[in-house]
DNA sequence: TTGTATGCGTTATCAT
DNA sequence: ATGATAACGCATACAA
């Protein structure tokens, strides 16, 4: 306790009453005579009284925090949910503890420790890239300890998640390269333990196949690490080895369509003419390169705003215990600009 | 508390001993048998036993929390910040606690009211743009209350601050314009609040200074709102009503400058042949766009690290009160790509 | 209308 | 070598 700060002691001492009254008097608590109520709100506030949350914490076993675990800010998509957890949370009374994993394993699970340590009352999760296992969390679960999963949901039973759909998406961008005229798409794909990856897949699979176009299962490239670089070498190499290069990429995000489209333009190949391009979850950047490249658009805010409502109810509602599994999903938007129009 | 999470006092139970006797086994104090003590450990183990940071908070007046108020999570330079604040945090068993202010005073001031209502042992700082008064900070810091302030630091005595040679940054980056033979350099200026605006401004002043370029004060066009489109217009309309337009821009930071490369390509200017463009903090997309984007680098993640670890030292030194002001300046690197190449 | 006592989980102090 | 007790700041059941 540092600053000095003052205590329901302090303020009880100097009005002679005792701690009790003061607490009451300061929380509108009936059978407390306006008088003293009167004065031991003027004197809080003269004295800039504010409870102490940890006190609080400890007597109620409630933090009013919730914990985020997430991949990497970094990610313009990731940011943006950020925000619109803490719209929520903090118009709901409720504070942020945010811990990124750095798509390491070892991170969750020891930011998840720290966090329970604290008294969180809920959790936001995106799983890591080498989360295989989901114990931890259900663990957790059983224990009805509420817990939201966004955008990397896992498969299994009894979860409450918030995603897009990322199968339409991948089928709603894979089809506008198709009605472009595009030919031999192929489909740079996102590490293999995410879920979103391969219903991301599945979407572009589903559209050519809807299109009677061949399935080329080698035009299915997995960009495991997800790097720029990465995608540019694949692309790259792919383009300059094929006399008969594909006319255009899908790619599973923004980072790897951007790589693409340098590789692709390196090599003297124009976009869109030669190359039609379209990546997913609408970077800050991707209508800034050139040409402007389309995009899915995923709704971050919103699934942030959607998570946190839907985990203040769980607390909230904590005593009537397991929730019923419910998964949310919202719709993305393509986005067409000039990286996929012949 | 919910889990049912295990206390010393059950281990106490189950052990037939008193919880002081658990507590010090645990903590391996002096004057405990080797016998009880292994016996409580193992228990401890088999239990699962995490002690109640809440509790411990409370007791020792220490929450082992720091805050961070932060202007937005989605600039690019924060959110390598924020990894560079977790990494040193962490290794020193604190909790980071984070908080976006959108660059609202009011969000400042409440999240600020918040963390301390938490207990955080301290506070890591980058303003508002609407901040212009810092009395909600020298109040904290006059009780010694330990406080960093990192990359936008306040113009005010007695603080502990980290940031970039903002000046020397903008100085490298109008030299190099220069070098380059462009002659009529205008600036791009950041919103007037912040001390890095004037700092970088008066980098591009001094660098025309030296090299005997007549200053136009109307070619330092201040962008206050900080957004791409904002600085397209601002360009286009210059550049579209001047017959002899500038042949080259320095921007305060690269969203600016993406800006400004957009208005110029859209007159049918070629960058960097016609006008070359330097930006500011090398933001993800930076590479990305075309022409690559020449941008001065901040180190974001050292930035976090330095503050950090000051913090900390800060905290742990708290008795030893008053520390002297310093200030930590990391140097700039001038990343030459081809959008200032002539 | 107000006060007293107790407890949230932990540790420090003072016994034994 | 161990136990009993008080305290951190607050809220509440029970007394008065």
């Amino acid at each position: 306790m540092k600053l000095g700060q003052v205590t329901i002691k302090d303020i009880a001492r100097e009005l002679n009453v005792s701690t009790s009254t003061v607490s009451r008097a300061l929380k509108d608590y009936p059978g407390i005579s306006d008088d003293t109520k009167k004065k031991v709100k003027d004197l809080a506030e003269k004295l800039h009284y504010r409870p102490n949350a940890v006190a609080l914490s400890l007597r109620k076993s409630k933090s009013f925090t919730i914990g985020v675990i997430i991949p990497e800010v970094v990610h313009f998509f990731f940011s943006t949910v950020i925000s619109g957890i803490e719209e929520i949370a903090y118009a709901n009374g409720y504070n942020v503890i945010l811990c990124q994993t750095n798509e390491k394993l070892q991170r969750e699970l020891s930011s998840i420790e720290t966090m329970l340590d604290n008294q969180i009352d809920g959790l936001l999760v995106s799983f890591s890239k080498e989360t295989e296992n989901f114990d931890h969390f259900t663990k957790l679960m059983e224990q009805n300890f509420p817990i939201v999963f966004f955008d990397r949901v896992p498969d299994i039973e009894n979860t409450v998640n918030v995603t897009v759909n990322d199968f339409k998406g991948a089928y709603d961008a894979t089809k506008h390269l198709i009605e472009q005229g595009y030919k031999n798409i192929i489909h740079l794909a996102g590490p293999k333990t995410l879920p979103i990856s391969a219903k991301r897949k599945d979407g572009y699979k589903q559209a050519l196949q809807d299109h009677q176009m061949i399935l080329n299962p080698e035009w299915i490239i997995p960009c495991p690490i997800g790097t720029q670089e990465e995608s540019y070498e694949i692309t790259k190499t792919l383009f300059k080895s094929n006399e008969n290069h594909p006319d255009a990429i899908f790619a599973s995000n923004d980072i790897a369509a951007a790589g693409a489209m340098m590789a692709v333009k390196e090599l003297g190949l124009k976009v869109p003419e030669d190359v039609g391009i379209v990546g997913f979850s609408n970077w800050q950047f991707s209508s800034m390169i050139d040409p402007p490249l389309s995009s899915v658009e995923q709704p971050g805010f919103e699934m942030g705003e959607k998570a946190t409502a839907m985990l203040l109810e769980m607390i909230e509602k904590k005593k009537e215990s397991n929730w019923e599994a419910k998964t949310i999903v919202l719709e993305t938007e393509l986005l067409v600009r000039k990286s996929s129009q012949k």
